[in-house]
DNA sequence: AGCTCGCATGTCAGTTGCTGTCATCACTAG
DNA sequence: CTAGTGATGACAGCAACTGACATGCGAGCT
């Protein structure tokens, strides 16, 4: 072949270590094309703008989630609806991940556009299991509330997931948390 | 004075006109200026970038809400402490803002970056009122998911708030939404 | 073998968002 | 009257994108 396959993933790694060397803003998107012996405009070829090549795969989360909701017998309760999605969405993180998601969570922590981004992805995925069970019946704004909870219950989770000495699966750590939500409003 | 005063009300009272009559992406910051007899340069003295003319007062929503959380009692419950967080909030929106706010969620409404942007802010306020939380002795875990959560109503109320038809106050519509939170997790 | 077509990429020019730097000019305090 | 302050203008420049067009490998067809 004329040029080495997988530009995206090659991409997206040069990016991480180059964000977590010299910083975000330091980096430019030409630079980290460079990097992988590609133009700055294949760059944008890959990935729509220059904060996406952190965010590539978030769809297939949604993917999950809406499996996850559909998986709940159909008489569940909302929350019982909710628990089974964020189950789906945890899955995907393997421990392998664990250290790539960690130095991504650190990059992101230090710069606000990414974490623009990150929100929004995230408030994404609240309103796609949102519609999800507001098509199994559940009434759309327990659904919206419902959801966007369970999403914050997933990035305490997460966060619970990369800290140091943590050693639980986030199937286990979601469980907790969520124990915490329901005691929440008792 | 050689100069016109409140240029910030101004460059965003110009804005929101050109957003939404333009739409965001196909207005310029120097359009903005000009119409205001203003430059490019000064537009961006006045705000970080360009999506920010949309989000001037946030810090002020930031500060209600602190007082909220500080105005309950000793020994409140993280539900009443987010109530009456939730109620200083509200309380900002008086119903002349109504159109305003309208509009400008239109605008917000059909471009992602404005979006992104919205979800950021939102992000901020919910982080603060948990850091406030967890300083009156809530479990950190707690406040967080708490403080998203309520978040997360204060959204769905906004909606409704701004939606054609709807006569009651803000501040009405939030007791409504809150009820049906706490009845999601029972 | 020769041909054509598609697809990932390169090249180049151009717009826009945003920043640093320096100048200007009314107004104000001394 | 002079020095200083504060909001602005003027200008240059970089980085993030985008559109248009060219290039060349490899696959499939004849």
């Amino acid at each position: 072949m004329r040029w080495e396959p997988g530009a995206p993933d090659r991409l997206q790694q040069a990016a991480l270590e180059l964000f977590a060397t010299r910083g975000y803003e330091e980096t430019t998107a030409a630079e980290i094309a460079q990097a992988v012996g590609l133009t700055e405009r294949t760059f944008f070829r890959h990935f729509k703008d220059k904060r996406e090549v952190l965010f590539r795969g978030q769809d297939h989360l949604v993917k999950a989630a809406l499996q996850g909701v559909n998986a709940a017998p159909e008489q569940a309760t909302p929350m019982e609806v909710l628990t089974s999605a964020l189950q789906a969405i945890t899955s995907a993180f393997s421990d392998e991940r664990r250290p790539w998601s960690r130095t991504r969570q650190q990059v992101i922590d230090r710069n606000p556009a990414l974490q623009e981004r990150e929100q929004h992805k995230l408030s994404i995925l609240a309103a796609t299991i949102a519609e999800a069970m507001a098509a199994r019946g559940v009434a759309a704004p327990t659904a919206t509330l419902a959801a966007r909870s369970g999403i914050a219950a997933f990035e305490v989770a997460f966060l619970r997931w990369i800290a140091d000495g943590e050693q639980r699966p986030l199937t286990v750590i979601i469980k907790d948390v969520l124990d915490e939500l329901r005691a929440l409003l008792r």
